[in-house]
DNA sequence: CGTACAATTCAACGCACGTTGAGTTCATCC
DNA sequence: GGATGAACTCAACGTGCGTTGAATTGTACG
């Protein structure tokens, strides 16, 4: 099921590693996957519209459909996103431990700034604001793939709690920052936003967080 | 300009203080207005339609345009948000400066607990993700009634950026546990989460940011 | 009673959307 | 050099949307 007619990649199977039929526009794929990451970005799932990605990619709606099936299987694969986080997680976890909270918040923040890498990660958190379907996605991947590992690697009997508690931090920076671009937050350094984040990332990794048990009482 | 034919009033006018024309279904205007909230909150403001609220309404959608003139009059009206900013900082800062950081993170939660306030707070962040008119609304409105009112109150130079840290960490807080409802975020209560958050604002607001003077140098 | 007018509905408009299927072009393979 | 099949376009479909204007209902006032 499923195996619709989009299934088939572009380049190889036949020859082994020739070029694609038509000369000089060869990549028209990836334009189209670029074009989709940049308006799912720039107007979330609803309003980013197929006719509206075939443009930005100077080719025709049906191309679109052609390559991806359908729009909700255009948003799954432009939703790839470029950080890989497991890789993320390790360099993190090789930090010694009073560094872990300031070295999370400036690997955040480096995944965000280049503007290739922005765009599926705005794409991703603007979209989950309204489908359903994206929402789900993001949750799954974030639970499995950052939540979980932190977690696990933090072995406290709260420690579900402490991986919410930065996620809360980091969505709503990259919130402000990122999406709705709210001075002076916007435009601050990241060596001021490590300095006045990472405290908050530390207490709520390993700190105390006075509901329960761990430091403080 | 903008006088559409939506902007006359139901009731009053004419005879002082007498029901309104329909006996029996006299409210209309603000069920439609409850079920606008309702449908903004669940769907956002692309997703969510006239002709979803009408029926929500149990009238023609035509009626609803005849109230409101056009969806997004529609939503500014529905978007009129039933916390006052003003009342919430005053009770904010009649605290001692050591518990206002706890004090701002528990009248916030508690602001949007109800659901009957949290529908057009959800509304607000769900839109104004995807809206360009709801986010500069948004933007305009957290500027001039929350953000400017702190940042006077702190006196600081540096008082915008803390602000916005403030203002980061909130909105991460209501989009992880009302938004994605992402466990143990969602059911954690209110004092687990006041004393977690509390020392983080508290910290945004009088602490030291550490890209500036006093410690870590 | 008759006029006035708010409340409400009905039927339709034009538009933009996602999607489809048939058609065209062109590099490759026999 | 004809067959193949991918890359790509064109024209159209059905749907649901926001919005409109005329029509209907029912109450209050002269």
């Amino acid at each position: 099921m499923s195996g619709g007619p989009h299934e088939a990649r572009a380049a190889g199977r036949r020859g082994g590693g020739r070029p694609a039929r038509r000369a000089g526009a060869r990549c028209t794929r990836d334009e189209i996957l670029g074009a989709a990451r940049d308006c799912f970005a720039e107007r979330g799932y609803d309003r980013a519209t197929i006719r509206g990605i075939a443009a930005a990619a100077g080719v025709d709606p049906a191309l679109v459909l052609h390559y991806f099936g359908s729009k909700e299987h255009l948003f799954g694969d432009a939703l790839k996103v470029p950080v890989e986080p497991g890789q993320v997680l390790r360099r993190v976890m090789d930090q010694r431990i009073d560094d872990m909270g300031p070295t999370m918040v400036r690997t955040f923040l480096e995944a965000w700034e280049p503007e290739e890498s922005r765009s599926p990660l705005v794409a991703m958190v603007r979209s989950a604001m309204t489908n359903e379907t994206a929402m789900a996605l993001v949750r799954e991947y974030l639970g499995r793939r950052v939540f979980g590992p932190i977690t696990q690697a933090l072995g406290a009997p709260d420690a579900e709690l402490r991986a919410t508690l930065m996620g809360s931090q980091f969505i709503g920076l990259a919130m402000m920052r990122y999406i709705a671009r709210i001075e002076p937050l916007a435009s601050a350094s990241v060596d001021e936003l490590v300095a006045a984040i990472g405290p908050t990332m530390q207490r709520y990794l390993i700190g105390d967080l006075g509901g329960g048990a761990s430091v403080g009482g």
